[in-house]
DNA sequence: ACTCCATACCTAGATGTCGAGGTATCTTGG
DNA sequence: CCAAGATACCTCGACATCTAGGTATGGAGT
């Protein structure tokens, strides 16, 4: 998640690691806040793997800053990952959210509109926590009303998701060409 | 978070290392799911720390089940951990849904109330997510719609949120005898 | 000169989780 | 009688993250 929003970011433009550290606390630090110790090793295994270069620069604040720019293969990295998330990016909401916001770097409607369509899917399906074996459930459901909370909150932000989905992937609809990307 | 949820279940009633696996599958797996090798190991530390028991019973279908009872101390843990969260367990959702899981086991109804007040600050507390500086953000704010969606979603599901928070609060008001616990 | 603070990056140890295996028990069906 | 499958628990190595520190630079205030 974390190596995904480092990704995003520099898919943009090239940012030094301390500014980088401001963006991912905007965008995610309010829920999960990133300590030092996680994003500059990151910032390393994205470096050693290629992904990115590195270059120091004086601080025009303070100390040296470390530029880090996206190689070919961090934009292709990106762009992959964006495709084709691991399933836990697709049913995780904080995952799912940092793929969100980076979705605009894939460049195909197609591409984009496949991966909302496995939120889609994931969505409108039953889950266990909404289903009593075929029997949907209900908040009264609940004896206590905490859980009837739960049941609420989930219920309500399933489909505020899937209502947005749903516009989303009929606007995006025209945009792609000939034949979708899968069945 | 796991853990968690194993002394939320083992508080209502006894259950063998397999059971407690659908369960937790129940609550949480379609978001996130738990693997063998989490769970497992997860039981042994809280064993190990004297918060619950273990008792080798014959399986009724199979293999011997190990059926795990919390102990006094085990009791009094899931009452602390409910009553004095880290704040990453009001902060992000998949924690926070999992503690409102099983905050009924708090039986005071001000200890409740004192809970979901933290969350209740934690939501309408301006975030960075959602402000420009002292200026709301809307929607159309964003350039992409991405980004727009995401913020559409994560302004829907809060509302829904402070909404139950407020008037759940207030159905326990009344519950609430002399002094409140905390300012 | 001096200290303080924000900037900017880093390391080391501990820990929780995952993935990929493995083992043992009991029931069911051929 | 034997194989298959569900049940039930476990280990081990890899890895990402967290905590808790550390270091260095430059500017602002005294």
């Amino acid at each position: 998640m974390l190596e995904l929003a480092i990704l995003g970011f520099l898919f943009d433009e090239a940012l030094h690691g301390y500014e980088l550290r401001n963006r991912v606390a905007a965008l995610t630090g309010h829920v999960r806040p990133i300590a030092d110790g996680t994003l500059y090793p990151a910032i390393k295994r994205l470096e050693r793997a290629g992904l990115l270069r590195r270059d120091v620069r004086p601080g025009s604040a303070a100390a040296p800053r470390h530029v880090l720019t996206l190689t070919p293969a961090g934009r292709a990295e990106v762009r992959r990952r964006l495709r084709e998330p691991d399933e836990v990016f697709i049913t995780d909401e904080n995952r799912w959210f940092t793929a969100l916001a980076f979705l605009r770097h894939l460049d195909s409607p197609a591409e984009q509109a496949a991966v909302l369509r496995r939120r889609l899917t994931f969505l409108t399906q039953p889950a266990s926590f909404f289903w009593d074996g075929d029997r949907p459930l209900r908040a009264a459901d609940f004896d206590d009303p905490f859980r009837q909370g739960l049941f609420t909150i989930a219920t309500a932000t399933s489909r505020t998701e899937i209502r947005w989905l749903r516009q989303t992937l009929a606007s995006l609809a025209p945009l792609i060409e000939s034949a979708p990307v899968a069945p």
